[in-house]
DNA sequence: TTTGGCACTCTAAAGCCGAGAGTGCTAAAC
DNA sequence: GTTTAGCACTCTCGGCTTTAGAGTGCCAAA
């Protein structure tokens, strides 16, 4: 589950058991109903007996090393980015799934999908919808792509319609366009030593393969094999798992009072759809174990700021295929947003588990 | 280009030449900054050399017959949707593109895409960043759906994926569920008896050959056609090509000032996500010759308010294939979006009937 | 160390005022 | 008959003040 200790975040001095709660509680609260909250709430919230005056005192303290801070001189305490990352790694006590939550859950990502694509799709809507917030899932991308079938079609003079299977699941499609027109027969023939050839192989080293021991070669192979490198060529040409991610659910953040700023909204949403530097974002959760969370400029990221981002990576054998995770603001449900995100991750691992057979 | 005899919107008393003029300028005097537009302004708008008082009189009586509207006692005049519609339909002078923005709006067109998603994408995110607006294009859809190509590729002991290449361009994949394991002989032999009869044929023709004929035969039929027919069944079973669209710029609803409500805003964005309603609206388009144009609340659709749709649909040999179009508040630049919106169709047309071949 | 008390501060909502924009009407001018 | 000038009137918007309420900080007592 979630590893409190393996999150970053600068180091805390020690608190006093007391005072540790009344964080809490506080964040708690605020989390609860978005006002700052005063000393007098707090005392009766916290449940300890304490005086206004005396949690006052704390408060004071609190805000003093950074965990809280005043809006104003006269409203109450709002916890800080620094507090919140406090309450989170130390304090806060998860919620877990209900077992019929989870087997909703099981039951909507295990529904037969077409492809990569659809299933993030399905899975993103199930973190936004569950949590009303937005649902983000990066597609599964491998370093290890492997060659299952390879297939050629004429569609014109010069244009060469390629149908690539891999990875047993992903179809990618291209058009390619060839330096001289080819028959159907040739191209056929081209595919078919692929097939033999290369099904079952790294995609990568089938292009190493191909290109870098024949390709120098070109003028002494008999016209088959030329066929053959100049498909291969284009065919492998580019990176053929794109790097990209799925959003749902972005409007849900329109409604949280917390992101009211229209502007900031805008960039926001600009953001989901340039995608470079989320995906960036993401990348740094590839490699971290199990959830990871930023807490609004954490990210390094102007446009997040009084969002958090709660991630989790998926693997399948080992190896990461993915990230998914959710978008929101700051002031979220973490209790039962982590225990969501986690047990999503861990059940799309598993339903890709499966279906790779 | 745009006919403006063809829109409907309830007929019109004359209104003598000068009034017109008032409403014209009004209109755009109101486009062009968003201010009620008062007497005095107006009468310096319009050239006319009048005075304030005569122009007030003016309005009075458009007001009257339910063209403008104040917003209070004593505030300029807003055209209502009947204003607006008036002003579209008699008033309006086109301002057509330059050949220079044609050139580069074609260009980026022409450009080889892999399918008619990534087109319809292109072409969006340019009706969007001309106009700042929302674009919408809606992927083509045929009637005739032509077979060109069909694969068959075992996946596991009872799954399949099937490759259709359609109309020459179109591709698609889906996994499908078969009763009983087949082996890659057998597929291949059904893809190629498949490939051989029917190519070029129309899909539903396909199925209906296939289907009516020989599935009450199933038992006399050899190994051959029966796994052919098997796999016919599943793979021509649902309507292959979808209906749906793409959205682009969305975010540029976000700062027109009109459409500041951030939860009007927020229900708009989820009609784009769910789609249904505007696949509605689009499909009323579909048949109409030429630019369409909606006015707020004249689409019927209540999330609209205060939006117009500017719509045209695109054509390859006479056939309508789909709308395009564009969303922005009901204050947008109709002289110039609708001549962008009418040549975008006619190049998104002329491109698909190149690649056609 | 905790607590009650108290003076103080700050915000948010409400009310008020004046300036400005624009209207409608009327009576005079064209 | 149409157009115009004049004028009283209306309404909004921004700024200002006021007030109630919430919450604080600090001090002195428990």
């Amino acid at each position: 589950m979630y590893n409190k200790e393996s999150t970053p975040g600068g180091s805390h001095p020690a608190l006093n058991e007391r005072t540790q709660h009344l964080l809490k509680a506080l964040v708690e609260r605020y989390i609860r109903d978005g006002q700052p909250v005063g000393s007098r709430t707090l005392a009766r919230d916290a449940g300890l007996d304490l005086s206004p005056a005396t949690v006052r005192n704390v408060m004071a303290d609190l805000e003093e090393l950074g965990y809280l801070h005043s809006p104003h001189t006269s409203a109450g305490r709002v916890p800080t980015a620094r507090g919140y990352r406090l309450f989170i790694d130390a304090l806060l006590h998860l919620r877990p799934l209900g077992d019929r939550e989870i087997e909703t859950l099981r039951q909507r990502i295990d529904q037969p999908v077409q492809n990569g694509a659809e299933l993030a799709r399905t899975v993103s809507d199930l973190l936004s919808g569950f949590t009303r917030l937005a649902g983000v899932v990066m597609l599964p991308r491998r370093n290890v792509v492997t060659l299952r079938h390879v297939e050629f079609l004429s569609l014109s003079e010069n244009r060469v319609l390629v149908v690539l299977v891999l990875n047993t699941q992903e179809v990618q499609n291209r058009i390619i366009q060839t330096r001289r027109p080819y028959n159907a027969m040739e191209l056929q023939q081209a595919a078919y030593y692929l097939n033999a050839q290369f099904t079952g192989k790294d995609i990568h080293q089938v292009r190493e393969a191909l290109l870098r021991d024949l390709r120098e070669a070109r003028d002494s192979l008999d016209r088959l094999m030329q066929t053959v490198v100049e498909m291969a060529e284009q065919t492998f040409e580019t990176e053929p798992v794109g790097e990209d991610y799925v959003v749902a659910g972005q409007t849900h953040l329109m409604q949280c009072t917390d992101l009211s700023d229209l502007d900031k909204l805008r960039q926001l949403f600009e953001a989901f759809n340039h995608k470079r530097d989320l995906l960036h974002l993401f990348d740094q959760c590839l490699h971290a174990e199990g959830v990871q969370i930023f807490i609004g400029e954490e990210s390094g990221f102007g446009v997040l700021e009084g969002c958090s981002v709660v991630t989790a990576p998926y693997t399948v054998e080992g190896q990461v295929l993915g990230v998914l995770g959710v978008i929101g603001p700051t002031r979220m449900a973490y209790d039962r947003v982590i225990p969501l995100v986690d047990v999503t991750a861990r059940l799309l691992a598993a339903a890709l588990n499966e279906k790779r057979d």
